[in-house]
DNA sequence: GTCTCCAAATTGGTTGGACCAGTGGACCTC
DNA sequence: GAGGTCCACTGGTCCAACCAATTTGGAGAC
């Protein structure tokens, strides 16, 4: 398990640069066609190498956010640095897999604890916590707050700080993959009754049982059939 | 023009050294989890600078090809280094305009060109051209072929040696816009009759009809519906 | 003999400096 | 003023070195 705790990514620096520049270009409300700063003095002012600076160089053309000119400097393709949504969606696709094994191995460990540790006000927030889903499923929604209300109360009951502050770290990512997932048909009341059969295991105080229930709940998550689209040819 | 006319895409080494990257899995039958040579050994066998190699290791992580593990090596996410079909559709939707730029300047030439030099031949190759679009589209088929024949009859008719080769040149990428413009509704005759009235200019030897039918034609190409669909947030 | 642990080799990450190659504008000539 | 020349600017590539994470293999403990 620890070998999935390992930071989901750690930090390149062209990526940084990248980060900074499309920051730069938000501030400077610069747009398509303009010029952005010289790659020397990107380099002396984020006091970063050219070589890094030349790496998010290529990243962002790679992504068909700039054009280079040699010698001319380079320009803006479009008002800002973001990534195009399809982009966006494709490369969130691809870190699906990692997402998952890391959440497969804590949540699956958090809800055991949360058998073992959970005492009747705990029981009583996750169970506050389903009845607001299901309400919220029975208004026509996708249940999405509520959904991570039944999560957070999971591992609140387990009382493991590491554990919670690593979800904490992994959360921004989860609710990325979370309104995907709970977009597909049928989700919303199928993902209740798994969060149902993880609080009865923890309501029995069955470590086992919950972990299982959790671990099949994780799976299912990723089950996202979102870009399984391919243009024909 | 002649502006247009300046090299389309000037060869980048880290995009030599990438393509290289990308026979090389093919031929040695490399798989998704496997590893590539370390970059010193890419550099050495490459002759280039490790520079221009991890250029072109960071162009294939943007694309989500590989996975760069610091100290471990370079890992295989795919079975080859193909960019995926949609990020193909989306870097030819962002060479797009530049092609459109380009085919413009040169047919619109070559068109005024042969409503001035064609020859009774010309103008039959031209009509036998239009005739077996026609029925192509009768038959309910697209007429890529005989799109692309027309074309290139009249490129014969212009008896320009220079701007028949910078058409060869643009070949590859217009045959790709080719297809999917005409896969859209009604596109295929809406075509066709925007070459019968580019003929009729050359036929009638009228080199400005001639040049702005061709022009016409030239713009409708890159009105492509593909891909202005956005994922809902 | 097997296991553990540590140090060296391997491999990616970053730096600074150097030089080459197009671009574009200042400047000079006519 | 028109034209051409030259040079500063900017991107393109290379090199040598060193840092940081991982892997590996052998020394030592059991």
């Amino acid at each position: 398990m620890s070998e999935s705790l390992r930071p989901l990514a750690r930090p390149r620096l062209y990526e940084q640069v990248a980060a900074r520049l499309r920051e730069y270009v938000a501030d400077q409300g610069l747009r398509a066609g303009d010029r952005i700063p010289p790659e020397r003095e990107l380099a002396d002012r984020l006091q970063v190498s050219r070589t890094s600076v030349r790496q998010a160089i290529v990243a962002l053309e790679v992504q068909g956010l700039i054009e280079v000119r040699h010698g001319g400097g380079n320009y803006l393709l479009r008002d800002h640095l973001e990534p195009e949504p399809m982009e966006n969606l494709l490369a969130r696709k691809r870190r699906l897999p990692e997402i998952l094994e890391a959440r497969d191995a804590a949540e699956t460990k958090l809800a055991s604890l949360a058998a073992e540790r959970r005492t009747a006000a705990d029981l009583a927030a996750i169970d506050a916590a389903l009845a607001a889903m299901r309400a919220a499923i029975e208004r026509g929604e996708l249940g999405v707050d509520e959904d991570e209300r039944f999560h957070g109360a999971v591992i609140a009951a387990a009382r493991s700080p590491l554990l919670a502050d690593f979800m904490t770290h992994l959360s921004r990512e989860i609710a990325e993959s979370r309104r995907e997932s709970l977009r597909q048909p049928g989700r919303p009341a199928n993902s209740l009754r798994q969060h149902e059969k993880v609080a009865d295991a923890i309501r029995t105080g069955d470590p086992t049982a919950a972990a299982t229930a959790m671990h099949h709940h994780v799976q299912s998550v990723g089950d996202v059939k979102l870009l399984n689209w391919t243009p024909e040819h």
